[in-house]
DNA sequence: GCATACACTGACACCGGTTTCCAAGTATGC
DNA sequence: GCATACTTGGAAACCGGTGTCAGTGTATGC
């Protein structure tokens, strides 16, 4: 690194050396530069040592557009999300760098709107522009098959993750959402509850039904009766928590324990419960899922199921790109992930 | 290079059509077409109807790997950030794509790590690798000058986000932080409090400094005296809210409001005085500062100042990308922003 | 009527890589 | 010793756009 004086930049940008500045000082052709950079074996030791040290002497990176127009893909991940929790999409793009880290790939990041009608539009249009090496499908909107299908149409790898069977092992990271519901539920009976109502995601969405599975199987298996009516449905947002949790309280009797099938849903429970004047856990029990921050930062801290998001965004990206080196492992990726139950302090035994 | 592609996807991505195919059925040069592309003046109507047509009936996008190539800079727009704030970064991100919106450009995001020897490296390799149009720095680290000459030596376009005269105005959006904590804390007065504390960002940072004088003409103005101790340091996360709220209600005398200066820190208050049995706001008042969703959700929903992150980020794109079909406009961007009290129930007069 | 200016268009080189194809050099088989 | 196979390296085409510059056709000036 020569004195960097205040050159203009375009000539900073002028001095980059390229494929051919290399080429020309190693004494070889552009090819033999070309077959050093992506570790052709067709290659005499001694000239590739010769070509390594020009590239370490000029510092030369690849230019990735003229790669990316010479390999007619480019080295992009997206990432698609309509995810309502942030610290969740940001664990995401944690669990996606972390994988990316030290390859040549970058993450793009796009949200949608599932509810426009221009969302498939939108999709198409910025897949079509940048031809992306693949994309990411986060929760909810993973789960829609018309959007998975459009990626496969574009010619665009992509990789879904889901609390169920979605798609082929090569398209999925799941985790097994049921049973760690179903785990939760059964930890609010043995703790003697009776009264446990759910609040559920969306209908329709495969990861509420999932849930709401595991949720009916425990309470069944306890020889207790669900009431209809405690069942409430939400959409993973604070304020729908708050809003089910009233309605849910105004039953009679009220339940004594209520699931939430997201932290942020439960954090508006403890909310509602502590406006009526009721307090976690005395009065009520709540339990959330996802294991978000918003799970320890609220008071009392939220037991609740934490949701392995980063390893299987991780995971995911893995399967995307494949392991550096070695394409085929990409399939080896394991695609199924556990959740498990946190115990914190927003569930005791009902108040009798 | 084991077994090829489906002959689907490969002949899917083949069939796509490049500015020659739409040259050819224009009968036009493929500079004419790009002149049709890039709203050249230079151009008979009549001409440019005729290959307008010709693209939309192919559906014809232009390859952005080609252009980058050719105009040596890419469409990407990199987002550095090491906030720890997981609302503010995704209504960060959520400001710039608005702003990109309709554009050819993308956002690609960057988490770094501030303590991180390696992180001026990771970022000049990040730089050189993709050459990216500009980059948007977020505080905390957009008040490293270090960061800002690297992205500038490395002819990186750059606008910094933050809360004073970090830079100039081509490079800077900012908002009136200490104003706004000024009022905030004046705020606190006028409810009756004279013991009042402050939970500061870390020393080193400006916006501390900037959030930290606010407060201090406030109490000065009020003509309160100031013990040493009742400013304690926190970094921005829930956990130092926790810690830093101990130590000051273990004070003689403790506090009865305490200014924190983002809502994480505030909620860690909320919760530490949980935890001791005090009600916030009866025995304790709480500000916080951002406004995000923790501050509402959290109970009792936190009086805040509410930092307009998302019209600020959508202002430092613009500024960064121009505005679409203007450039000069880009100048003209409003950079700075008013921060303003939103109050909420964590407030009351002192007991007495 | 002719020179000049101007508007428009196309041929061609170029961005910085990869790929194809071929030639030269070397090792091996008979 | 010669034919053949295998290694290694280079020339040129190509990916899909943009910049330069020259050429054509029309309007204007005198």
């Amino acid at each position: 690194m020569a004195e960097q004086d205040k050159a203009s930049s375009t000539a900073k940008r002028a001095a980059k050396p390229t494929i051919n500045d290399v080429a020309r000082l190693a004494g070889v052709s552009k090819k033999t530069v070309s077959r050093v950079i992506n570790r052709s074996t067709l290659l005499n030791s001694e000239t590739r040592e010769r070509v390594e040290q020009v590239i370490a002497e000029l510092g030369y990176v690849p230019n990735p557009q003229a790669r990316a127009l010479a390999l007619r893909r480019n080295f992009l991940i997206g990432l698609i999300h309509d995810n309502p929790n942030a610290q969740t999409v940001l664990n995401v793009q944690q669990g996606i760098l972390e994988a990316l880290q030290g390859t040549e790939f970058e993450l793009v990041v796009r949200p949608v709107d599932r509810r426009s009608p221009l969302m498939l539009e939108d999709v198409r249009a910025f897949l079509n522009r940048q031809r992306l090496f693949g994309v990411l499908l986060l929760p909810p909107i993973s789960e829609n098959d018309v959007l998975a299908n459009l990626c496969d149409e574009l010619g665009c790898r992509y990789v879904r993750m889901g609390s169920a069977q979605l798609d082929d092992p090569e398209h999925l990271v799941a985790s097994n959402d049921r049973e760690a519901v179903r785990e939760a539920t059964t930890y609010l009976v043995d703790q003697g509850h009776r009264l446990i109502a759910l609040i559920e995601g969306p209908r329709g969405f495969r990861s509420a039904a999932e849930r709401r599975a595991g949720f009916e199987q425990a309470i069944e298996a306890a020889g207790i009766e669900l009431p209809r009516n405690y069942i409430a449905e939400g959409n993973y947002t604070f304020e729908s928590g708050i809003e089910a949790a009233n309605r849910l309280l105004d039953l009679g009797p009220p339940p004594t324990a209520i699931f939430a099938s997201n932290d942020e849903m439960a954090a508006g429970v403890v909310h509602a419960a502590n406006q009526r004047g009721l307090s976690v856990p005395e009065n009520l029990s709540v339990i959330g899922f996802d294991d978000t921050a918003i799970a320890a930062h609220i008071w009392p801290p939220l037991t609740t199921v934490r949701w392995p998001i980063i390893p299987m965004a991780r995971s995911a990206a893995l399967k995307l790109v494949g392991s550096p080196g070695d394409r085929t492992k990409a399939a080896a990726e394991p695609s199924f992930f556990l959740s498990s139950l946190v115990r914190r302090a927003s569930v005791a035994p009902p108040r009798q």
